[in-house]
DNA sequence: CTGTTAGCGCTTTCAT
DNA sequence: ATGAAAGCGCTAACAG
């Protein structure tokens, strides 16, 4: 019922061996004997077992990307990247949604390793001992991306998040303002958690400002927790001149829960963050932040993976790109600057 | 270097055979064998080879899931839909993006039956006489996830698109609107485009108002289309009370412009769209919109290949779920009455 | 409850 | 340029 190279080798005459050379564009076979052998799959309606073939190849030309959550948009840019790549160097992935949960992470690691993909992406989310001990089973080449483990061991594309912090942390002292409040994502997250937080401190600090906790609310990324954390400031006696988010979704919950309370952005407060997400184009005031080049991670990391595949040398194995401040319209300085 | 499943039975001291049944849960296994087997997999760091294991059993436990733009949040969330069910049974997903090209679209349904999935999802996008073809090459099922074909030979699950739609501009006709203008997407999407511009019409006729061209623009279901169609509707002598939106993107694109303008919405004008995307709930004036419910349409397809794949009977193998409309606060009567 | 033995459909030496 | 034959690592009868 299912046709195989040998149903097709036996209708062209030939052997499995030079079919199999035909599919694989193996140079070594007589024009008009792959004539005849093209024209067997077709009349067969032959398709290949790709099963079949990695097994006895021991090659499955597939990658397997491990994605936290597929229905943010950060990460489905840097799978964006991801795919570009990886058709270009002809290369299938798998998509494997983790729910940003570390069981299912290493989980979804094992099955995927167990699939004999040829290289692996693991992407976003904290790195831990235990991810360590899981990659360190696999004989492909994996590669952290959007990511990085502490210890520094593995190969990783991502980005300097605290410098980003740190840039959009000292746009707004230099516009003038000293009473700056930050809405971070988790502390528990080193990348879009801590580690933006540390940029934020490091930004006050270097400026003489000190730092006071009720100028810092911790959200979860989202846009409620942005309008939640921007609440507790205004009720603050001495409320912040700016606003600095982690993510443009908290920022724009920011914009909008002043702008519900009757204040102007950025006349009255100044609103920054960090992503740059499409979202950032489509808000009153047009969002000022950071710009992660998304895409980039992505597509470079799968560059580095095929490289790694191939065994070639790699110069750097752990990249950070670089990041860059977009102006828009939700910054300005203080009130009577 | 590579551990097999003869290695385990050599130092279990016991057959393959009884490190498979072992391995798959077979319950003909002596607790003890079990656990002697257990521990020699764990002693050797024994991983199954899936690749293997598909080509001996005909079986991958994988499903192909085809969808046209990751970066799409409809398209992510219905992916999740999908992702969800086939967790609960035990299918992993190879998720390929298409780009919404028709010629990828099919490349990689190719691909996914070569690697042998045991079923296939192919979401979104037209499904033409080509794609029916590629379609019955294969001999594992496949549903077509958030599309149609026309010929209805597919089983399928999807939303009533004009229906949606209709609804939606009955509802300004309800709050008094008679000028409604509306802001596509292509025509040459069947569901997206077409046939919600279907419904526009059919819910103007059925109120008695004249269809005018010039109250209808196509858009490419961004948020800029939005912008620009609304920018041209602004330049008519006799501009419209009433703005639908096909999508949630492109409304809140017209709610900017509106904005922009100097008009206030939904005083001025009001806006209403069909999606429900979590957007809606992030923009000034909470955007009114009629809600699919993308997650299920991934769960209920996913749950229907499953059927399919065990050979289950369906019922019904084109399910059509239901949309509701959500309140929100962009629609009002318009001035005057 | 356990072992033996054929394959699954293909790639890959090794000959010729 | 082509063919023969030996696996790749596993499952699935079948036998016992």
């Amino acid at each position: 019922m299912t046709v195989t190279i040998y149903d097709v080798a036996r209708e062209a005459g030939v052997s499995m061996a030079t079919v199999s050379r035909v599919v694989n564009n193996n140079p070594n076979v007589k024009p008009q004997t792959r004539k005849k052998v093209y024209e067997a799959i077709e009349r067969l309606g032959y398709r290949p077992n790709a099963v079949a073939r990695g097994l006895a190849s021991k090659k499955t030309t597939t990658v397997g990307v491990v994605i936290p959550d597929i229905a943010n948009a950060n990460f489905a840019e840097v799978a964006r990247g991801i795919e570009d790549i990886a058709n270009m160097y002809h290369y299938n992935i798998i998509l494997s949604n983790a729910d940003k949960r570390k069981d299912k992470e290493i989980r979804v690691v094992n099955t995927l390793l167990e699939k004999q993909v040829d290289g692996l992406l693991f992407m976003g989310g904290v790195v831990t001992d235990e991810h360590l001990q899981a990659f360190n089973t696999s004989n492909v080449p994996i590669v952290l991306c959007a990511t990085t483990d502490e210890k520094g061991t593995m190969p990783s594309v991502d980005i300097d998040h605290e410098g980003a912090s740190f840039d959009a942390v000292t746009k707004l002292i230099e516009e003038g303002h000293r009473d700056i409040a930050m809405i971070s994502g988790t502390l528990q997250d080193p990348a879009g958690g801590y580690a933006r937080f540390q940029g934020y401190k490091r930004a006050l600090e270097k400026a003489g400002i000190t730092y006071r906790e009720d100028y810092v609310r911790v959200g979860n990324y989202r846009y409620e927790s942005g309008v939640e954390a921007t609440e507790y400031f205004l009720h603050l006696s001495d409320r912040p001149t700016a606003i600095f988010a982690a993510t443009d979704e908290m920022a724009i919950g920011s914009i909008h829960c002043l702008q519900d309370a009757g204040l102007t952005v950025p006349e009255d407060v100044s609103v920054i963050s960090v992503d740059n997400s499409r979202m950032a184009s489509m808000v009153r005031p047009l969002l000022t932040t950071v710009a992660q080049p998304m895409y980039d991670i992505g597509a470079v990391s799968m560059r580095l993976l095929t490289k790694l595949m191939k065994k070639e040398s790699v110069e750097n194995a752990r990249v950070t790109l670089p990041h860059e401040l977009i102006m828009r319209r939700s910054v300005a300085a203080p009130r009577g600057k």
